[in-house]
DNA sequence: ATGAAAGCGCTAACAG
DNA sequence: CTGTTAGCGCTTTCAT
């Protein structure tokens, strides 16, 4: 292994001079000096022992990420995302964890990280109990959490300081009436919402979305709620599955719904699998609206109709978000809700104008 | 933070004591001593700082795994059972990095895990150059391959011990075998293979499969092969693209194939959802069956026949395998290929009669 | 502008 | 059986 003291060797001068030429304290070196060491440091193919730099330092160039399951292709996307940035951006490495939204592994993930000299973590979770993240953040850790607690609108400022956790979410409510909105243009007056429960908060507001534009539309609209059981199951799966009983519901219904908006792509995968297996034609029969927008809604037959969440943008809002706390603690915290506008319905994808970035937390 | 004195001090014992317990040398320590550290442990939540640990013995309780993208749900559910198996089985976090199948990311990813103390990492790469690896190899770090080199028998021994990679693949001559008869049994006399090329191993040797399976049936079965331009393309979804792209290309041929074996999942859901732009029906006009068995092969429409590989199997192998050549890195390279019991043509997942577990490298 | 030296928390001899 | 001690490679203060 290449260590600094073979690097100061080569260049010919002490380890504390090379240290400064890796953390580019340029004004402490005369340029040729800075020059030798940095020739020395390419020859050897110098990397610094990230074990010595962390125990010196306190904190690792890595970043957490909790996920519920990577097999569900809403969080592979978004663990593609959130890599990338974290890498592009920060030059960090990312711990992935699947949590199979499990109290218990969340809790364990947070203390390895934690052992591990992680100090930036962003988490995908469902856990009403916040006590594990309480107790990292007193750790000194930086939390983002995704679609917990995003408000409807802007994002409210500072409140609930006690826990300093600060949320990104899409747009739910926004995403719900566009999806509301687009059918009922396409003339449905029956709309049902495809959910596991309204329990969590992504959920709920969704809910109020669709009722929203629904009572906005100044037509008579009808709105059901289409609850599954909310089913344990492996790797996120459940999430079709439920979609897929849904469905089983849906047919059974006396006034039967038009169109369905479900909460998430898995379930409106699901739930157009089991509207088929009914023998009901999608959208002839019944049309569906996923939100999401994953890679996968594009091959889907027919193509699944999708409310469109910003995720590169989400992904680097929270990874630059980590990276702030990391340096400034003591900011409070907040909420950032993607605008409006970044949300959309559409068949396929990119149809963001990125012309004018979003500027999460500014 | 807790460390080592800390415990220590409230065991009133030395740290040695403390490191013995910790690192399970049972025999070195009194029932009680042992029993009264431990509960000093337990009471302070006591977390060994795993930068110290692994400056002293030079290894980290990280896997690497580089993929290249987790935007393709294979990957996604790929990254699940790794990240479960090196946790389970060994207590080890997963370093994750999406490579977009391109040689210089995956070159400064292990560049990067070397730096950060990991020393086993798994690879599911397409590259044909292996200098990084080797490289890597040099450096002291275990790696083991993804469906790169594995053979379609028993999976040879010793050979190319110039590179110590261990190599772990699904059988991909008999799960082509198992497509091709499933659909010969059905009938169909002419079946084309959908790939973006035969350059790889792994797409050869489900060519070769196919053919065999045409050749040993005693019928007069034509075969095809519809590729693809190889297109470059974000988060793997070309592959999806590439399926849609090869439907237009079936459309038009003079004697059009009647069923289609795609090499992955993500080609045939684009190819399915490329035969339905194109007005056909699958089955009823073109059959089309998929190896990988996703999740989301389930909830298509129709639901993808697939032939199955024993994905979670695989991983653990992988993990094993790893964990084995960490211990013992003089160990010739192997390559181990699932069983051909361990491939079934299904709609649905978990057929594998998994009462006899498959014991990979042993 | 450069170097010497202290120590981050842990493991693993070795000494008692 | 238990404790003492020497580093692992790096950052950072303090001399020079």
């Amino acid at each position: 292994m290449v260590t600094i003291q073979d690097v100061a060797d080569l260049a010919g001068v002490s380890i504390s001079s090379v240290s400064n030429v890796m953390n580019g304290r340029t004004e402490k070196l005369s340029k040729e000096t800075f020059a030798r060491v940095r020739q020395a440091i390419e020859k050897l193919n110098y990397r610094p022992n990230q074990a010595a730099r962390q125990l010196k330092t306190g904190t690792a160039s890595m970043l957490g990420l909790l996920v519920p399951s990577t097999a569900n292709p809403m969080f592979g996307e978004m663990a593609l995302h959130i890599e990338s940035a974290a890498h592009k951006d920060l030059g960090f490495r990312l711990l992935l964890s699947n949590t199979y939204r499990d109290q218990a592994r969340e809790s364990r993930m947070f203390d390895d990280l934690h052992a591990l000299g992680v100090r930036g973590v962003i988490v995908v979770s469902s856990q009403t109990d916040e006590q594990h993240m309480t107790r990292a953040i007193q750790n000194g850790m930086a939390i983002v959490s995704y679609d917990r607690r995003g408000a409807g609108g802007e994002g409210g400022e500072g409140e609930e300081a006690r826990s300093r956790i600060d949320h990104v979410s899409p747009n739910n409510v926004r995403g719900a009436e566009i999806a509301v909105e687009y059918l009922i243009e396409r003339g449905h007056r029956h709309i049902a919402l495809a959910t596991p429960d309204i329990r969590t908060i992504s959920r709920a507001q969704k809910h109020q979305g669709v009722l929203q534009a629904a009572a906005a539309s100044g037509q008579k609209v009808e709105v059901s709620v289409l609850m599954g059981r909310d089913e344990e199951g492996y790797g996120d799966s459940q999430l079709a599955a439920l979609g897929f009983a849904i469905a089983g519901d849906l047919v059974k219904m006396a006034s039967r719904p038009t169109a369905v908006v479900a909460i998430n792509d898995m379930l409106a995968f699901g739930l157009m699998s089991g509207l088929a297996s009914h023998g009901l034609e999608v959208p002839r029969d019944v049309s569906v609206v996923g939100m999401d927008n994953t890679v996968m809604a594009g091959y889907s037959v027919p193509a699944l109709t999708c409310v469109a969440m910003p995720l590169p943008e989400m992904a680097a809002a929270m990874v630059g978000r980590v990276a702030e706390r990391l340096s400034t603690p003591e900011l409070p915290p907040r909420k950032c809700c993607s605008p409006p506008g970044w949300c959309c319905a559409s068949r396929s994808r990119h149809l963001f104008n990125r012309s004018h970035p979003w500027q999460a937390f500014s």
